[in-house]
DNA sequence: AGCCACAGTCGGTTGGATCC
DNA sequence: GGATCCAACCGACTGTGGCT
């Protein structure tokens, strides 16, 4: 037993420091820590000494720091709550950010890979899957292939390699597009107004990757500047609209096959409103933080049962039927 | 021909993560 | 703690096309 090496206060001081890490990192070791003259570099008396083997627990515990909630609660748990001020921060104010960024014009917007081949699921109609089945909300087989032979398993591969270069494709044509709705210049358009990203990928069930985004509209300073009259959700949500649709990046050629990769047809643009406004369609400041901060420790697992670190779970998606290039592309895309 | 705007690309900077 | 890598962001550059 731990105990056994210490003195149950000593033992509980020491795991206190961790947070509620349950999957600490255990380092044995030692560290001195001298007196050095700077004018001289000599090197003095001994400042500081700590030996791991003589903490209460034998060794030196580190938390984590695991975002991911199926790894370790505790440290996604400090995750998604620093990810919920940061993101609050940014649509209220505070913590530096001024309140009046409550009064721009935000967005948050969703956009969905694009499809690969029909999938199990839970229709929102209540009609079965395709396949007859009405599907528990824990059934294994959501999010699987209706047929393996057909699905396009090296697309769906390649699609989450792409999806980080397709974004940014789509963050170029944005800003491109709200100036020419402005009437202004690219040039001239960063001298009036900036738009500000705060974004995080989620699996899908069946494994592909998709966005969910806050999406702002800020003065030239961002934030910190107020934004031009012309400055609307509605002329942003038109701007995601097209940019989305003309994004597109360029995939490897695999057997003679080229590869393009675009966002799927289904995007949801819903603007986002003051905490004391929540009725209609649109969102509230605090429901998009606690969104973003959710996904923000979402793993894989969470959304297809299987592990979170995507380079195994997309060979394990894939199986045998990707090909030799399409491993490459994962393994440096990840 | 010269100017301007746009689209695509490239490089510098920054911040976070990881390794040593 | 420093070095390194990587992704995201941003500005600059280049090629192209339209207009005068």
């Amino acid at each position: 037993m731990l105990a056994s090496l210490g003195t149950m206060p000593e033992l509980a001081r020491q795991l206190s420091v961790l947070g509620g890490c349950t999957h600490p990192v255990r380092l044995d070791g030692h560290r001195t820590e001298y007196a050095v003259n700077t004018a001289t570099g000599e090197i003095g008396n001994v400042l500081r000494h700590l030996d791991s083997a003589a903490l209460p627990a034998g060794q030196l515990l580190v938390r984590c720091n695991n975002r991911r909630a199926t790894r370790c609660a505790a440290c996604a748990e400090t995750y998604r709550r620093d990810t919920y001020h940061l993101i609050t921060a940014g649509l209220r104010g505070g913590k530096g950010t001024p309140e009046q960024v409550s009064t721009h014009p935000r967005v948050f917007a969703t956009f969905t890979a694009p499809g690969f081949g029909p999938v199990h699921n839970r229709r929102t109609d209540g009609r079965p899957c395709r396949c007859g089945t009405h599907h528990d909300q824990e059934d294994a087989a959501l999010g699987t292939p209706l047929n393996s032979d057909t699905y396009d398993y090296e697309a769906a591969v390649l699609w989450n390699a792409h999806a980080g270069a397709l974004w940014r494709r789509f963050s170029i044509y944005l800003r491109r597009e709200v100036a020419k709705r402005a009437g202004l210049t690219q040039r001239d358009f960063r001298d009036h107004a900036r738009v500000s990203f705060a974004k995080v990928a989620e699996y899908q069930k069946r494994g592909a990757v998709h966005f969910h985004a806050v999406i702002r509209l800020g003065g030239p300073e961002g934030g910190d500047t107020s934004p031009p009259a012309w400055a609307t959700a509605e002329l942003l949500t038109d701007a995601i609209r097209a940019a989305a649709t003309a994004a597109r990046i360029d995939g490897p050629q695999i057997d003679s096959r080229a590869h393009t990769f675009a966002f799927g047809r289904q995007l949801d643009v819903r603007p986002i409103r003051s905490a004391d406004f929540d009725g209609g369609q649109d969102l509230t400041e605090r429901a998009v933080a606690a969104y973003i901060a959710k996904y923000a420790t979402k793993g894989a697992e969470t959304a297809t049962g299987t592990l979170d670190r995507p380079i195994r779970f997309l060979a394990e998606l894939a199986h045998a039927r990707i090909s030799d290039h399409a491993r490459r592309m994962i393994r440096t895309a990840w």
